[in-house]
DNA sequence: TCCCAATTCGGAACCGGTTCCATGGCATGA
DNA sequence: TCATGCCATGGAACCGGTTCCGAATTGGGA
């Protein structure tokens, strides 16, 4: 309707030259004199052009894009890694195209539509599991997949192990002389395979059985994954009087904070008639001095995207399949040494208008 | 190098047809004889052909994809409206592409990258001021943008009234009888424009002056936006002795749970010795039993996103600028009435594995 | 039986870049 | 001086859809 955008050809009008030697100077070939560059470069800057966007992926055969497959996004432990892939692809020039998943359908769409359009060149999924028959079809388009809290043969991914993972908090409430510990964790779901509860699940009864002790299932509880449901969980395991445990782990940092939410209301002090250890070391832990198994979970996304631009530059992802290492965190809520606020490098001053932490001591990512 | 993928031409001829006819058949032309319509279809079925998204871009001259610019994503108050934004995208076929903004120079880049290569039909900004010589300059490419958490003259936009919430909050607190009351919110971030805090400060303000209280500045602090931030100003407010103040207002859920552990550390009973109030009614903060303020963050996504597809459909965008209400959620942060933990729907029941809540009643969006 | 309008359809032109090939100019070496 | 070769360059062909125009077919009415 109004006077028609700029294209290539304006420009090569303009400049005096051919579309090719435009092209030529957009795209960085040393084929170019000096004199031809300055002058297109300077017509460029004049009549303010900018390539577009999909006239370019068409002739190049891509989009500069990626997308990105996410379970339930709104888990803080999700949200990290989204986080860390998200600023790596931007660095990289990529586009990040985030897709939500909350049951098969969706993923099965999202998928079908994602591949079979080509509208991106690449797909990372996070915390995930695509389908064996969709991972086929993947690999036959030769589209790079690379899974972050994921792994499968093959395939570039970025995991932790988290039956050791469970293993790990098991047996450190097990050191700390526990012999009725709980097990509180996620629904299965089965249908978009996030394993990892059920996961930390198997180690918990690993670590049990190393320590000799028979599992007693009236201790063990699954729901849906929120805090609120994991105080409803505890408090069941409560009514068990005498036959309560004394110590629970919780299959990830949200529910944990339902643990010991229940744990107040039913008077229990913590950790000495009640000991707790979550997952995952989100920042709420940290605040409520609860002690948790640390996964490098920014850096999960990080090192996914970072393989994902490997990939797309035609390297190969160099670790193909990379374990992050895990450690446990204590804290008050297992040893119940009364862990002072972390001050870091916190400095409050006398600001203009109160007191005042300046920034930069905040815990900024890059 | 492996067999070339099949295009529109392909189809045509395997279905003894024209190229637009099968273009007409993938846009639903009413242009198509029924025994055409069904050779077409069957073929593009035997084929499984799906025609290229950036081809399609190309000639329709637009991408079916929206930008998103985001704050630091990693609050949970930005993640729960892009939550909402990506949902009601999907659902109308767009892509959504993100964009995480930490600075201003990352926001210039974003923006010129956006905007320029026209990569997308519309940008969404969420909780950002977008400087004016760029809204001018999307205005006149008419360029479709909404502005969720922020408000500007002339723009679509869904937005609260953070003054009016902070009067609300600091109102709560009067009404309790409280006098010497705190304020703790975010250091003033010029580069963002994320003045959501210091408009609450200002509603604080007025509430005292309302109340016939004068402000006293030695219990205002500011600080990075984290829980142990605001533990170490909390604690610093503390050092008051007897000027301390018996009630304090975070501007954000997040900051008042570093206020109660602050508390909890200098053996300060809630809400007797202190009270306090947060904002934004995060998940947190329910379990937690923090007071807060209820803004409909979803909802504000959600509001967003239905705008930005009617205004791509050639549409108005019904009501243009849109406040949302805010409503005080007084818990036990405040009131000491010790609240249960909220069970909801809830249902334990026997599993097969131990005890078990089922899913559905989670509180699912969609 | 003939004419006109409506319906359906084929295919060229086009969207705006990229790429490859042919060309012309210049320098170098014999 | 001429052959050789390299480098810079213009421009056609192409990427894979969409759209529009003209043609062919059909049906109905006179």
């Amino acid at each position: 309707m109004t006077k028609r955008a700029i294209s290539i050809a304006t420009v090569a009008a303009e400049a005096g030259v051919g579309v090719g030697t435009v092209s030529r100077v957009l795209n960085g070939s040393d084929q170019v004199s000096e004199a031809t560059l300055k002058r297109v470069l300077s017509t460029i800057e004049r009549l303010d052009y900018r390539p577009l966007r999909s006239a370019s992926s068409l002739s190049k055969g891509r989009t500069d894009a990626v997308g990105i497959l996410v379970s339930v996004i709104t888990r803080p432990s999700v949200m990290a890694r989204l986080v860390g892939v998200i600023d790596v692809l931007s660095d990289a020039g990529l586009d990040a195209v985030v897709f939500n998943v909350e049951n098969r359908a969706q993923l099965d769409r999202h998928l079908s539509s994602i591949i079979d359009q080509r509208r991106v060149d690449g797909i990372i999924s996070i915390s995930l599991r695509i389908p064996k028959e969709r991972i086929a079809r993947i690999r036959k388009l030769s589209i790079p997949l690379v899974l972050v809290d994921n792994s499968l043969p093959n395939l570039p991914c970025v995991y932790i192990d988290d039956v050791e993972g469970g293993k790990m908090a098991t047996e450190h409430l097990l050191s700390l002389g526990h012999r009725r510990i709980g097990f509180i964790g996620d629904n299965a779901r089965s249908d978009l395979g996030m394993s990892a509860s059920e996961n930390r699940y198997a180690g918990y009864l690993m670590a049990l059985e190393a320590a000799g002790i028979e599992p007693d299932f009236d201790l063990v509880a699954r729901g849906p994954h929120s805090s609120e449901a994991a105080a409803v969980l505890a408090s069941a395991l409560f009514e068990l009087r005498k036959r309560r445990p004394t110590a629970i782990f919780a299959s990830s940092d949200t529910l944990a904070v339902g643990v010991i939410k229940a744990a107040q209301q039913h008077r229990h002090k913590i950790p000495d008639d009640l000991a707790v250890i979550g997952f995952d070391n989100l920042e709420v832990s940290s605040i409520l001095d609860i002690s948790t198994v640390n996964q490098p979970l920014l850096e999960s996304g990080i090192k996914g995207a970072s393989k994902m631009v490997s990939l797309l530059n035609g390297e190969i992802a160099k670790p193909h399949r990379e374990q992050l290492v895990l450690d446990v965190v204590p804290r008050g809520s297992s040893l119940g040494i009364q862990g002072n606020i972390p001050t870091k490098l916190y400095g409050v001053v006398e600001g203009p208008h109160g007191l005042q932490i300046l920034q930069g001591g905040e815990e900024l990512v890059s």
